[in-house]
DNA sequence: TGAAATGTTGGGGCG
DNA sequence: ACGCCCCAACATTTC
């Protein structure tokens, strides 16, 4: 026991020191202990995926610097965790920003009731979310199941977001001498597969700011048109970063406001709401990572053919533009949003694969795997959301390619193997003369695969097999 | 934040 | 000059 009454900062999905309430409240009340918990107890079924797990090591490794390297790291259940450090100090308070995943609202409520009878001063804040999902809701009460008025009537008309806090001066931390390493954690893989993995971003509350500058500086101009382009970075690629809270999203909210307002920052913007708008669908469905929102999806007849999801999965589907962005997600773990829209379009209607097969791997490889996003977008491509894609939309990868990449400079960079072939049949190489493949150096079936199914002929079985819902 | 099928229109070639 | 056909270009409908 030691004489001075400590605040406990639990870190959490807000790795960040800038505009943190929980820092703030846990510095107003005294000498700081700053934590980590990695939870893998409580979290049940969607316990941090591979690549989420590779982000956090280095955010952590970040976060403790930045922290003046007193940042303690733990193991196991968090109400364990955190009853054992309130015998070992004189704890006068806990401060946590609120996480809205279904497993961690029950845990934390337990926490914040356990803790409390014992005298402390355990407050939870608002440090991820523009607004809360409990106070965004439709005038007769209910939550909004549609994302235009949502955001229309909800989001913008509701109180402006709350401007960003500095970092608290002077912070008196403290660190326990019990805390493991990032190492200890365990969180890298064997595999060498991380170390490519992270080579493209800086995962640092620092590295976030850097992005966001540089997305204002040459990406945001033309982001309602460009945003489409496979092979530009007109995208923010912010999401790793808000979904880990290395900067918060009113940061980017007033920080987007700060510029010139116009249609292109008005989109951006509206992305934000679509954020807020999966953690609202998230919160008034707890099921929504498990469970078709619309029931009579239940019944809907999926195939279970494993080599299928495999290919799909290793970016082998024979599909150009499929396999390049499953070929992105794997090796830098990110993809291009249209491209998820395209590969997901083509899991669940051409392949006629679960929705939870696609949300799963995704799970796994993304490094803004966010329960909230992930399972709102995956059930709004399927169809079976409350807001969703209508069951008749099915991307053809082939236009979406010639599209979205029309010199196919994106294609190219995954699927060097079709580095020589003219853009005209990049999208489609089985349909390439047989002179063309060979200038180009490719043997399909041996150098590239030939399409696992046949995109014509599976959209209309897809057609069918949706209509009959 | 779709694609394909079907319908409509209008300019140009041609007898 | 006129009617006819063809077909691109665009619009609408359907899934």
């Amino acid at each position: 026991m030691t004489e001075k009454p400590l605040a406990i900062c639990w870190f959490r999905q807000d790795l960040r020191t800038t505009d943190n309430p929980a820092l703030r409240a846990a510095h107003a009340a005294g000498t700081v202990l700053p934590i980590y918990i990695l939870d893998d107890d409580s979290a049940d079924t969607w316990k941090m995926g591979g690549a989420s797990r590779v982000w956090i090591h280095h955010a952590l490794n970040s976060l403790d610097e930045n922290l003046d390297e007193s940042l303690s790291l733990y193991s196991g259940n968090a109400l364990k965790v955190l009853t054992k450090l309130c015998k070992k100090y004189n704890v006068s308070g806990i401060y946590w920003n609120r996480c809205y995943e279904p497993w961690r609202i029950k845990r934390d409520k337990e926490i914040k009731e356990k803790l409390s009878k014992k005298g402390i001063d355990v407050k939870s804040f608002n440090g991820s979310l523009l607004w809360e999902p409990w106070e965004n809701l439709k005038e007769d009460g209910t939550p909004y199941k549609v994302f235009t008025p949502f955001y229309k009537k909800g989001c913008l008309q509701a109180s402006i977001p709350k401007s960003p806090q500095f970092r608290p001066r002077d912070i008196d931390f403290f660190t326990d001498k019990e805390s493991l390493s990032t190492d200890d954690l365990g969180l890298l893989p064997d595999k060498e597969w991380h170390k490519s993995l992270v080579s493209e971003w800086d995962i640092s509350e620092q590295g976030a700011k850097k992005q966001m500058k540089k997305f204002f500086a040459d990406g945001v101009s033309s982001y309602k048109e460009c945003r489409n382009i496979l092979s530009q970075e007109h995208v923010s690629r912010l999401s790793p970063y808000l979904h880990f809270g290395l900067i918060s999203p009113q940061t980017v909210w007033h920080s987007t406001k700060k510029l010139t307002q116009d249609s292109n920052t008005m989109t951006f913007l509206s992305e934000l709401g679509w954020r807020e708008f999966s953690y609202s669908l998230l919160y008034h469905n707890n099921a929504l990572p498990e469970k078709n929102l619309q029931e009579k999806f239940d019944k809907f007849p999926w195939e279970k053919n494993k080599q299928n999801l495999h290919a799909w999965q290793q970016g082998k589907t024979g599909i150009p533009i499929i396999d390049a962005g499953m070929r992105e997600l794997w090796q830098t773990g990110y993809m291009h949003n249209r491209v998820r829209m395209i590969v997901g379009s083509f899991l669940v209607k051409n392949l006629l694969l679960d929705w939870r097969e696609g949300e799963k791997w995704f799970w796994d490889c993304l490094f803004d795997a966010d329960l909230a996003n992930n399972a709102a977008s995956w059930q709004w491509i399927a169809g079976s959301g409350a807001d969703a894609a209508p069951y008749f939309r099915i991307f053809n990868p082939v236009l979406q390619g010639k599209r979205f990449d029309p010199d196919g400079t994106y294609t190219r960079k995954y699927l060097p193997e079709l580095e020589k072939i003219e853009t005209k049949w990049l999208f489609e190489p089985w349909n390439a003369p047989g002179d063309i493949l060979k200038k180009a150096h490719i043997r399909l079936g041996m150098d590239y695969p030939t399409p696992i199914v046949d995109l014509a002929i599976s959209r209309e079985r897809a057609l069918a097999a949706f209509k009959s819902l």
